[in-house]
DNA sequence: TCAGTAGGTTACTCGAAGTAAGTTACCTCC
DNA sequence: GGAGGTAACTTACTTCGAGTAACCTACTGA
């Protein structure tokens, strides 16, 4: 009954990479699923298959297990909206595209964007600062967009644009949630209406 | 030298209504100095001069002493954007009135607005639900100023723009905090170009 | 002046983050 | 094919803070 005959490995042993891969995947789930503050260290140690100061070793706090999350998102974003953008042609297109590859990887990660948006946010000081990162990388590519659209706009204009046009995105992000009609292609249709009409509208009026 | 002589009321006993906006007070403050995690009960009680036992008598939770804050937060805001809009004609008055109303709200009460915007996120499911009142107070306000100005745009539209419009707000009153040279009048302004042109524009157009 | 109660305290339990020190599977080089 | 080195892992704690039970005390009015 209590056998491990023929390979039934309950805890195998892994190589770091591997193992850490698995804990974030893990730690995702279980801070989405509970959120930051309820979810437990030693709950995601056993759902993962080992003991607490595996996660202890691989990420030094709880803390740290939350940015490591956060970070592989961030890159993975990162990844997928250079990626989309690097086919377009005019500004507009590029903001276009780069809004759908966000509402795309959101769609796809619900789970962990619940978690970056609302929790992380405040519970952890410096998840703050990665979450900032990740919007940093977002305003940057906008203002440099609309910098490109048109030189003569006053840098802290483009800044403010570039703001405006983030919130707008995460906001509907999070409402998109409670309306599962409205998917990535129209969320990104509906951002481009209001802001890029009110963006262009005053570039060119 | 430990003498408690000619009336030097080191604790002094308190009707229940002063202690307890006393305690909102001091919570406000230390939620905001040290976020919601780091911040303890036992500070927050030594802070007010009470012992702990009383913050729960009066909130139940350190849970609840946070709804406590963010639900006084949201009144007051509440408050202060219906008096601004009061006097406003068009909706585009109304709109323009109320993004100045909470600029300044927020530029004068930096450690509410960073309780609402930062520590609301926490974890605690209620305090999600509060913090989503908030924004369901401005949407709904917004929905309904756009739908009164053409009563042919589609509900599921309009609700996307009041998203926006508040998505965009809270993260430039964010982005404000860095540029202390855009004061609420720019901020408001800023709104209303992008913002505004796209929503008219997109409904005459 | 003393009973009733609003306002307050001491001293605990319990659960979860974080850690010190020891253990076992796996690889490698002879 | 077994010694031994080390990467991967565990057990068994400490510590700290949220939450609570049970008790105390200053003020009120009849």
């Amino acid at each position: 009954m209590t056998n491990t005959a023929t390979a039934e490995p309950r805890r195998k042993r892994m190589p770091k990479a591997q193992r850490k891969a698995q804990m974030l995947d893990i730690a995702e789930q279980v801070f989405a699923e509970r959120g930051y503050l309820a979810a437990s260290m030693d709950e995601i140690a056993e759902r993962v298959g080992v003991s607490k100061p595996m996660l202890y070793e691989y990420f030094g706090s709880k803390e740290g297990l939350l940015i490591g999350c956060i970070h592989r998102a961030r890159t993975e974003l990162l990844d997928r909206t250079q990626q989309a953008i690097s086919g377009a042609s005019t500004p507009e297109e590029i903001l276009r595209l780069g809004l759908l590859a966000f509402f795309e990887f959101i769609g796809e990660h619900k789970q962990a964007w619940a978690l970056l948006r609302q929790e992380a946010a405040v519970t952890v000081p410096s998840a703050v600062e990665e979450i900032e990162g990740i919007r940093r990388q977002q305003t940057d590519l906008i203002a440099a967009v609309i910098g490109s659209f048109d030189t003569d706009i006053d840098v802290i204009e483009a800044e403010a644009f570039a703001e405006i046009v983030v919130g707008s995105t995460e906001r509907l992000a999070l409402w998109c949630e409670r309306r599962p009609e409205v998917g990535p292609a129209l969320a990104t249709t509906y951002v481009m209406e209001v802001v890029w009409r009110g963006v262009a509208n005053r570039l060119t009026g």
